[in-house]
DNA sequence: CCACTATTATGACTAGGTCCTAATAGTAAT
DNA sequence: ATTACTATTAGGACCTAGTCATAATAGTGG
């Protein structure tokens, strides 16, 4: 049997608020109603529509990359985002990412770059790492700029595969083949 | 006199950045030049609709709340550590590993406890991560507690073995093999 | 069966575009 | 001045993801 109006409002409540980039018309799918039944839902719930709930977001956004421009630190600065094809993104190892003994890299800085690019080429409202093999096939030294790289390489199944290289100096340091699980079918 | 075509395209590239949420119609009236002149310079400068660069700005937050992440100080904490053999690291999830959407914990914090447990249970003075066959197997949300163990499974040629095992209650959450690099030879 | 709520259908209209075709303006070279 | 070319403007058809209003139908409790 089909919820209540009031389990349906609930749910929708929350699945609006995890996934806030979801029409109305894709609710109504999962929902099993019809398009309408979701817009007087949306009325009682007094929630915004699609556009305004992404401007929403995006506005938020806005103003925290205006307030925390800072991008030195993190998992590496996006240069370049085409979605479901390629990445690049640029991390600057300081002190805080390696071994105070050696200077050299610790391992999940790296991994981290990769798998964060990873994530962001994905065109897809959810995506997770499902399994990776990866490689760090050069030390990295304090004070060196790496360049990370990731493309779609293509699809088996549910999962889409992301390939990242990172380079110092044109000098491959770290490898990965990231098999990244997402929730919806691919758009084409 | 009205600018020439290039000058006002590389102001409206400049506009466009500093103020993504700005219809062609305004961008035309502050040009001084017709919608259909704004819209073939977007084509020119393959620059996308408003709606598109609203999409990109939240998604951005939805993907990239890179912009922040306190990797940095915890990777878990160590609760048993024999050298050469096993090490036991506890990591609870909190807000700040997971994706705001869903809760679920980014696949790098899991891969950081890993591979620092990895790092310390080499007796050596320098241990680095060679590379990796890894699996998330169950995604992991905030508020639960995720206990690694590491192995030391074996030795091949200058690299050591590390077998990692996260758990949530005694279900498998992660798992990797991680192939170390060390400088000397292991004691015996 | 009636009353009431819930749901679905339909049509008109909107913003902010795309894509395509066609007409007009402005300028530079012969 | 005439030709050639680029730049600009205009118009229409179409799109998505809605709004708002009206009306018809389904389903359920008393």
């Amino acid at each position: 049997m089909k919820l209540k109006k009031k389990e349906r409002q609930e749910k929708l409540k929350e699945m609006i608020e995890e996934t806030p980039f979801i029409t109305d018309e894709e609710l109504a799918k999962t929902f099993d109603v019809s398009i309408q039944t979701i817009r007087l839902d949306r009325l009682e719930l007094s929630i915004p529509e699609l556009r305004e709930r992404i401007k929403h977001v995006a506005n938020n956004n806005w103003n925290e990359t205006l307030k925390a421009l800072p991008i030195d630190e993190v998992i590496g600065e996006v240069v370049n985002l085409e979605l479901d094809n390629l990445a690049i993104s640029i991390l600057d190892i300081k002190e805080e990412h390696v071994f105070s003994r050696n200077m050299i890299a610790r391992g999940h800085h790296l991994f981290a770059q990769a798998n964060s690019l990873a994530v962001a080429v994905i065109n897809d409202e959810l995506a997770l790492t499902a399994n990776a093999e990866i490689y760090f096939t050069r030390p990295v030294k304090a004070g060196e700029r790496v360049i990370a790289k990731a493309s779609v390489v293509g699809h088996d199944k549910k999962r889409t595969v992301v390939e990242v290289k990172s380079y110092v100096n044109s000098e491959v340091v770290f490898e990965g083949k990231f098999h990244m699980y997402r929730t919806t079918e691919r758009k084409s």
